[in-house]
DNA sequence: TTGTAAGCGTTATCAG
DNA sequence: CTGATAACGCTTACAA
């Protein structure tokens, strides 16, 4: 049978009420009796029954998620899941309060941390945007000693207790060993497609793509990135016009979310032989292009992987409880015609 | 405030006991009662407190995990996994005991089952050999009303409530467009490697290669799959064979767990230009072999994922609740030198 | 068929 | 500083 309080209780030769005090480090408890207390748990190896503490403390787990305002489905379905996460709020003791803030604007995500530092939640999760004063304001949420971790999109130097995302160099270097060995001997330009450089995932994914290009397939000349701002209809224009202007492009990789206005462009099959396609985020659209050739492969983020870890992560923060690092390593899924879900 | 049961039993104006007993859907509740205690269920939109009800029930889930005894490096992982669960089964709320039956043959798995099926077991995992006797036996278990999932390979027809493993056809078609597509003008022969095609994952990994082969890629000649037996003595011999015979072999995929006799004869630089090889499992060897370039990529279903879900879905059926499917499915990972983790 | 009361392992509120 | 004692939401003897 696992120990329980009243089990060092006894062995101790104290109450309950010192027990519990001993455990959650409360003051008004003499030195003396803390050694014995704490003796009496190293050795009957006791560990709390976190189901139990959690009834007796009717406790729920008070959670902020900041979200940008971002039409482009990734972050549709980011929200989708967040909202899933709060439909299941009840079993899972946890209360989970959305604040929105407009994308890429470090001050409205500063003043949303500021409110989080001020406030009483029990962790944060937030889609950071890398400037310098979104990382003070993450230094005064972790003064406040609230339990942080970032989404998606990472903050560098900073005090995050962890980070729910995708390693974005890696992705792009997987797209570029992928658009180098589909590509063979073909001959051509590579163009990369983002959403915007600013955005430290976009960068991060160009400068791996690029990184790899360049050292292991040197015989492509790497188009500079055209920036479509996520818009369909600007990405739809530009992409048409660098086709146009540079008919001998072999190789495309959409790194952002600008899909939308890049699938239509290819479906007018203005280049032949058609050039290899690589992008991001797995949607009905570009699963369909998977489907039907359009596209070659698509590397996705499991948005719903990534908000269940950040609220495990955070409960665990919560708690003083260690997780389990395998679990919360956020994988880039890359899907092929062959393997949709 | 969420509803307690105390809320219904006054609602409905029973007590605590009788809320419990329909709640419960035990016997000794005049129907209108229950009818009256149903609707203030309803009404209130009570759900019940899981982690209460395990406490006041001092439950612990008593899992069983028939492992085969095999000492390829995949099982191994898996054998590991289940021991760091077990470690965690104080937190969990787990007792697990593991079966240890010979791989591969029926009978003893139909002993380890029947022996769960007579049992109190709250579930039952099992890494399956798709045989006639063994589906009988899994009936049995089902019929003693005990919930069972297959582990890494699955068994059909079988009334299993659910699968935790890769779908290996897909597995095998993705390394098929993988190899033809990393191999794209080149030509020559593509050697399969497998352990035994009487294993249903392996079998149906080359079903999937092979049918992508055919259809996608016909100008490679298919050479009959090499059944190394996942040994690695064997393997090394059979595979220098068949490549001193055949040196035109431009592509191998090896879908067993014979990688670590294949290894050592890819190292000895048999051809020239060197094949594609792609090859199940990461493993501290095939990681190694990935980054030097010796191999192209790996396909890994991750045991960690395997046994965790596997007990979070025997937990939830044994609890009668639902699953987040999405949380449950088990992805075939795709690593290339870029995206180790 | 129904109700009462104790208890699961922890925390919280009082007195002492 | 310390210790009874009553919760938390649910289950379960045991009575009625």
């Amino acid at each position: 049978m696992k120990p329980t309080v009243h089990d060092i209780a006894r062995s101790a030769g104290v109450s309950l009420a010192t027990v519990d005090r001993v455990l959650n480090a409360r003051p008004g408890v003499r030195e003396g009796t803390r050694v014995k207390v704490e003796e009496a748990i190293a050795a009957l190896g006791y560990v709390r029954d976190v189901a139990a503490a959690n009834l007796a403390k009717s406790r729920v787990y008070p959670f902020v998620f900041i979200l940008p305002v971002n039409e482009n489905p990734f972050m549709a379905g980011l929200r989708r899941e967040v909202e899933e996460a709060i439909a299941r709020s009840g079993v899972e003791r946890t209360r989970i309060e959305v604040i929105d803030v407009p994308a890429l604007e470090s001050a409205a995500l500063v003043a949303a941390l500021d409110k989080v530092a001020a406030g009483d939640a029990a962790g944060v999760a937030f889609v950071a945007v890398d400037a310098p004063d979104v990382r003070e304001a993450a230094g005064r949420v972790a003064a406040a000693g609230i339990p942080m971790v970032t989404l998606v999109s990472d903050l560098s130097q900073s005090p995050r207790d962890h980070y729910a995302g995708i390693d974005n160099i890696a992705a792009g270097r997987t797209a570029a060993t992928l658009m180098g060995r589909f590509l063979g001997a073909r001959q051509g330009k590579i163009v990369p497609l983002a959403g915007s450089l600013m955005v430290r995932d976009h960068r991060e994914r160009l400068e791996g793509f690029s990184a790899v290009m360049v050292q292991d397939f040197p015989h492509f000349t790497l188009l500079p990135a055209v920036e479509g701002r996520d818009d369909a209809a600007l990405v739809e224009k530009l992409m048409g016009d660098v086709l146009r202007q540079h008919p001998d492009i072999c190789g495309i990789y959409s790194l952002g979310a600008g899909n939308s206005g890049l699938l239509p462009v290819l479906e007018a099959q203005p280049l032949s032989p058609a050039p290899v396609v690589i992008l991001h985020e797995l949607t009905q659209a570009t699963g369909a292009a998977l489907q039907n050739g359009t596209i070659d492969a698509v590397l996705n983020q499991d948005a719903g992987h990534e908000v269940r870890s950040a609220i495990r992560v955070l409960k665990a923060k919560a708690d003083g409880l260690p997780v389990i690092a395998a679990q919360e390593r956020i994988r880039i899924d890359i899907f092929l015609k062959d393997n949709l879900p």
